[in-house]
DNA sequence: TCTTGACTTAGAATAATTCTAATGTTATAT
DNA sequence: ATATAACATTAGAATTATTCTAAGTCAAGA
């Protein structure tokens, strides 16, 4: 969905789209890489230096509720929001911290209603590794004899 | 795994086995519930009234790195520990709070190395909704026309 | 224009976790 | 058996992410 739909189904649902929250909403549409509350609130601040934390923090979780985003809790402590809603994996790599949208095929949740009979409202399938991007580099420096092997 | 064969296993790599760490690794053996790490200090001063909180985060940090235990994470800020560590999935009551075992068929990730070039180390398939305790609950209470409904 | 209610702000409060420095314990080599 | 070094534990301070609070700001309708 793109930022105009989104705007336009918040509108639909009566939420007021004050400029901090459509700020909120295009920073995360612009910045595909999941940034934390500290990023976004960061990245705000340039354009709007009065903005507070807590108005990101009231804002994210407004649009959680609304389903026009997603909260990603991989490791403790620290959350990371997605623009993107529908159901996909992600990816943490242990090393840079990035994280890499995953598509699972034949995932026998996506979809899924009920388990064991329990109500299903939302399916997190987080994966943790070493990226490509940093199994690259450590090939390179045991080539080098640099490093010995990070793990 | 046992607790004998856990504790054997640790020995084994030369994990000093002090009364504390001993402590901590029975009560998640006789506690299945996913406890939090305040739960297993506020269960283990009962018997250690001198046992310390770093300890006890200090003792399942070990833990984890030698994969003795599992580290949950599914809502921020929280973590809940798990004596099991074959692979299965963990369902979280948004209502009651309750974590449970959830074993998925046929699914893609498990056993798999790789993905998308990336190298796969843990996968944490996370899925929250309403358990089947709490649906009953409503269900009674909506007969009785007490609530009209939780959701 | 005035009022009302919702939004934002700055800073305080809270909660989970980690750090620190002192003390206690254990294993090893003599 | 004892000294020593290495490691473990403790209590409390510090840090970090998040939430709360009270005051100020803004916008829409009477």
């Amino acid at each position: 969905m793109n930022l105009k739909e989104k705007v336009d189904l918040l509108k639909k649902k009566g939420v007021v789209l004050t400029i901090q929250r459509y700020a909120v909403l295009e920073y995360l549409y612009e910045n595909a890489t999941h940034p934390t509350v500290e990023e976004i609130y960061q990245g705000l601040k340039k354009r709007f230096s009065t903005i507070s934390e807590a108005t990101v923090y009231n804002t994210l979780q407004l649009f959680k509720n609304h389903n026009i985003i997603r909260e990603i809790t991989i490791e403790k402590g620290k959350s990371h929001f997605d623009y993107e809603t529908k159901p996909h994996h992600h990816f943490l790599c242990r090393r840079c911290g990035c994280i890499y949208d995953i598509d699972v095929e034949g995932c026998p949740l996506v979809g899924k209603k009920m388990i064991d009979g329990h109500r299903i409202e939302e399916v997190k399938p987080y994966i943790i590794g070493i990226c490509s991007e940093c199994l690259k580099e450590k090939k390179a420096n045991e080539k080098m004899g640099k490093q010995k092997g990070i793990v």
